[in-house]
DNA sequence: TTGAAAGCGCTAACAC
DNA sequence: GTGTTAGCGCTTTCAA
């Protein structure tokens, strides 16, 4: 900066009045004079000014800020392929409101409980949004259970806590009803690591559209991996050594997804010729690969944007609205499923 | 949170100390008897105590916290492939110093300069990691000129200015001259919107290895496009309307590779077999497509890592080091080139 | 070695 | 309508 700040104190000084007519003058308080405010926004224009936000913030007990938090690793967040979908709605959001954006990565199993009793007490940020980790994650069941404003992105057992999330069980469902229409009995499930709510969820959806289609649950054909692409790779290997018979998949995540697609091509397999694949996710290469990816849509955006909303609602004591909300899914179909009938 | 806010009065109190002191103990100060301090911090820890960091800051005339900023639309900035890489070393980096981060999205089309005077002024933050819009949008030139600490993610011509820039004039090179090496002598190069200095620095990298291979430059074989998959399509669209002959594509970006292989195979032209591509910035789908896509790597990770540690040197008082980082970019060779003889 | 007091910039109760 | 004053939580002289 080239000159030093300004302050209220020196509007006020310029323009002749004291710092506390000043303060109401520009929050535009009715009891102020017409032309004493007038002359006071006049001074504040041509000064430049702009409120110290930590000073007001000291003072109101609010910082106009709320944080994402990500209990995990920095890597493990950040890389996630949800994460840049949510950051935007989020922040269309916050702009629109003046709020400020917090986004924090404090590990968990390093700085253990103590950084989020920090950020908690730090008055940093007036509210959470809160990145599902595994639900084994003690420290997320203690910011939770404080009664600091939160927003969880997931399933949460608790009438009290605004959840956001996206319908996991309806989206999974809908991958195997389809998988099932299409003609197919032996469907593998590849599931992320089970203690992730998100990998249970999926499964359970699995069961249940193949329970409703009176198809026989065998679990054999469920593989847990970890979301990656090689772990994709090794499912569809696994089965092989097993002498597993199976005549689609669906997976977890479309990483898994393109994993599994790569490893039965590279056997001379054909998809969707022999095997029928469902993905979810959407991420971006998902159209672009060849077969194209049939997957669920996860409307990240739209819950970054309904989080925030319901934060800010939240924070400025409006009306919050439903407490807990589920985000529809939908399925995209593409080529990998074989549904398109010209190509597969 | 259940318990209103334990402060530093609170700590004075119970130990029966004055707050001076129970503020030097805990800050470690040698003055403070070793007892008293002892004391001090057992009853912190006792109590939970967590400092305000709201008032610390007022205090100190400083945030603690350093603001990402993108000076264009949240659409636009998110979705750029780079951005989480980046907001990973950035993390990674401010974590360890105890920093926080801001991420603002203020788009300079809506707010015009107002939001810039804001985040310089408003004292949320104490510097800023700016990333580069349009050549001209002259509000970066306005935060650059004011002498707010900023490190700045391009190219910039004033000797003052913390930069730090990938070395894209030498990815252009690169790409360009392993095309070259390949026996290619009629190279289009698909750029990016010329208002970027991104999408010049390549274009000038382009023409410098041509001249240094003696091969004579020929603007018929430069489209400007932007940077989406569809302009890749419409290159390869308007190069065959134009009926101009070629041999290989260096894309200014992978997602116009992308376009433009599809476009390409669309019209039973194979590559590399018939034409050969090379990309840039080596999103992740580059390693996926078939044919995996050769292309320029982008050391983002690095770059906020960098640029991260510098701002926090130049804020504490330390050595900054360099002034301007130029971070070298890799060329990765896979299949889209032609390199790979087995497969071409 | 410790405490009293001032003040960072702001707002709001209260007095005039 | 406007000014005086106090105080948010913290650090840092300065005095004892």
């Amino acid at each position: 900066m080239k000159s030093a700040n300004i302050t209220l104190k020196d509007i006020a000084r310029v323009a002749g009045v004291s710092t506390a007519t000043a303060s109401l003058a520009l929050a535009g308080d009715s009891r102020v004079n017409i032309k004493t405010k007038q002359l006071v926004e006049d001074v504040a224009q041509r000064l430049k000014y702009v409120p110290n936000e930590i000073g007001r913030s000291l003072r109101a007990k609010k910082a106009e800020t709320i944080a994402l938090i990500f209990p995990n690793t920095p890597h493990n967040a950040f890389t996630h392929p949800y994460f840049v979908s949510l950051l935007e709605g989020i922040s269309e959001v916050l702009v629109q409101h003046n709020f400020h954006l917090l986004v924090s990565t404090s590990r968990s199993e390093i700085d253990e409980s103590a950084a989020y009793d920090k950020i908690l007490r730090n008055r940093r940020a007036d509210g959470i949004i809160l990145w599902p980790a595994s639900i084994k994650d003690r420290n997320i069941v203690k910011i939770i259970e404080s009664d600091f404003p939160v927003v969880y992105l997931g399933k949460w057992h608790h009438d009290e806590i605004i959840t956001v999330e996206r319908d996991e069980f309806g989206g999974a469902y809908m991958a195997t009803e389809h998988l099932l229409k299409l003609g197919h009995k032996r469907i593998v499930h590849i599931t992320g690591p089970l203690e992730y709510q998100v990998s249970v969820d999926r499964l359970d959806g699995y069961k249940q559209a193949l329970q409703d289609h009176r198809v026989l649950y065998d679990p054999s054909l469920v593989i847990e991996k970890d979301y990656t692409m090689e772990s994709g790779r090794s499912a569809i290997v696994k089965l092989r050594e097993d002498k597993v018979s199976y005549d689609a998949v669906f997976a977890g995540n479309d990483m898994m997804a393109i994993g599994a697609i790569k490893q039965l091509q590279k056997c001379g397999i054909s998809v969707p010729g022999d095997i029928a694949v469902v993905g979810c996710d959407n991420i971006d290469m998902a159209a672009i690969l060849d077969p194209a990816l049939t997957t669920i849509y996860q409307p990240m955006q739209q819950i970054g944007v309904i989080a925030a909303e319901k934060l800010i609602a939240l924070l400025t004591n409006q009306e919050v609205g439903e407490v807990q909300t589920v985000v529809p899914t939908r399925l995209i179909v593409r080529d990998s499923c074989g549904a398109n009938k010209e190509i597969s």
